[in-house]
DNA sequence: TTTGAATCAGACCAAAATAGTCCTATTACA
DNA sequence: TGTAATAGGACTATTTTGGTCTGATTCAAA
């Protein structure tokens, strides 16, 4: 519980290296996968979906790779995790989508504005940290 | 991912209904059971949990049942969710009794002192949080 | 002293979420 | 035209979670 899945663990390991190839140029997702011990396919999808996040810049073809569309300090802990991870709230019912009308326990749970708080404070830990801060 | 337990938001709900149960006397498992919508199975567990963590205290036997050991404004949200969660970490080599051996990654993971303090700040979210506030 | 209401405790099962794999298409450079 | 790369969907395996079942223990009241 409360934890981070290994999708964003391996997103933040590869904008890290991503930040850290000071040169510019690609990173291959082979590159990434073999220097950070990640599954290839998996690190492949993590970094196609940075890429729709605009993240990330990919390009195709021999010689192509990843690179990060935008100056580390400008990429949040929060954009990385929420580039491959669309769930995560700390309770379904805190969802976008959600109301209090999704809950199973309806008017009795009256826990849920109190955990909208909690929420927030979480929210702004990832989003006040910066990838910088990873490096 | 990030996400609460059911059994974490089942404690803070008995939490709860027992803090608001103004009137001295147990709760029993079946009546916060049946308030809260909650599996009396499980919502027994968590209760069990509560009193070995000595949040709650729990009289066997007819007219028995279950009361906080404390003044809410003693229990915080942390000390609610450790007492039915061991694994709270955002990752597993955060664990107490983990080190960096047991990083899958290897020292090819660079993330994890970042992590740390992240993860202090979270703690600090739930810790800074007491029961009063979710009344 | 018996009965019933309650906690206590562990094994067990089912369902859902997560992690990982496989396969094929597409793109672009040499 | 061959090869190295991303793109993306379907699929499988594993783990975690949520929930159930069974039975033991305790205690107060009838």
């Amino acid at each position: 519980m409360l934890k981070l899945s290994k999708k964003a663990e391996y997103a933040l390991m590869a904008a890290k290296f991503m930040a850290m190839k000071n040169s510019s140029g690609y990173s291959t997702a082979k590159e990434i996968s073999e220097s950070c011990m990640i599954p290839y396919q998996l690190v492949a999808k993590v970094l196609q979906n940075m890429v729709k996040s605009n993240l990330a810049i990919s390009a195709k073809g021999t010689n192509g790779g990843f690179s990060l569309a935008k100056n580390p300090i400008d990429i949040s802990v929060m954009d990385i995790i929420k580039s491959v991870e669309s769930n995560y709230k700390l309770v379904d019912c805190l969802q976008p989508k959600s109301s209090l009308e999704d809950c199973s326990h309806l008017d009795c749970c009256k826990i849920r504005d109190p955990l909208i708080e909690i929420q927030r404070k979480i929210d702004k830990v990832f989003s006040e940290t910066s990838l910088v801060q990873i490096l």
